[in-house]
DNA sequence: CCAATAGATGAGAAGCTTTTGCATTCACTC
DNA sequence: GAGTGAATGCAAAAGCTTCTCATCTATTGG
């Protein structure tokens, strides 16, 4: 389970790492920030300090087994790697997530790349605006 | 000059605030950081707080006069706006910062807020890659 | 199974960018 | 020129993230 991958990543495998991947795979929510996987873990009784929650997302980062973006809010959110490349929208008023892939969007972004003498590493593309959830204007 | 654009934009017509426009105006970077234009200011023997500087530059944004943009760093950069909407590419080595405009992305993005959704308010892409400057590994 | 050790952890301090509180100063109106 | 609400500088504080350090633990190999 959980124990072979963060064994693979070349880390101990430790209650606060096994606790946070799961709790990364069975969470409702995809993208969440540290202060939230450390509210689920407290609400959940486990002891974990936030400089480790920290720690372990960004050794995971590093690892590859998990994602982190920055919607302009201010703070990072953590998503588990799902080995393709995706885009996302977020929703201004209920802070809903969704997900997208877009190849001419992708392939686009490569020609601009060569042509401006630019060999692409990454990009971040995040589209801002109001969805028509049902119970968007209820949520926080 | 800058004066009636201050004006316009509801504001007193300040010493910081002329200053800081016309640095905008006249800087060789586009993008800089509230840091960088303090440092500017103090280069230029202006004696005026950082604390006032993130007032104005809020202030221009709100104002339209100015855009934001978060090229992930930890912190904002802000450049004078031009009216027309673009997106950016950023050297991860030499910080060097291009603007692109590309129709075919800004009218896909609009289908896929469509088919979630979502009335768009706004957007970020940033491309991060290596450039090609012939001093790219020379700066900092 | 145990001892040795490199690595991991929790708590709090510290770091960085950005914002705020407040006393003082200033721009605009009459 | 006086009056007033806005603007400023400074220092303090906030908000997120990282670091420090003393303590603890997973792993290894004897
Ligand atoms: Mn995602
Ligand atoms: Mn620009
Ligand atoms: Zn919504
Ligand atoms: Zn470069």
């Amino acid at each position: 389970m959980e124990d072979q991958e963060i064994r693979n990543a070349g880390l101990k495998v430790t209650a606060p790492r096994v606790k946070i991947l799961e709790l990364l795979e069975n969470s409702d929510e995809r993208h969440v920030s540290a202060e939230d996987v450390y509210k689920m873990l407290l609400a959940a009784n486990e002891d974990i300090g936030l400089a480790t929650v920290y720690r372990v997302l960004t050794q995971f980062e590093e690892a590859g087994l998990v994602e982190k973006h920055h919607f302009e809010d201010g703070y990072s959110v953590f998503e588990l790697n799902k080995g393709k490349h995706h885009d996302h929208i977020v929703c201004i008023t209920c802070g809903r997530v969704e997900e997208f892939v877009d190849e001419t969007i992708e392939q686009r972004q490569q020609k601009i790349a060569d042509e401006l003498g630019f060999q692409i590493s990454e990009h971040d593309l995040v589209i801002y605006g109001k969805c028509m959830d049902d119970n968007c204007d209820r949520k926080g």
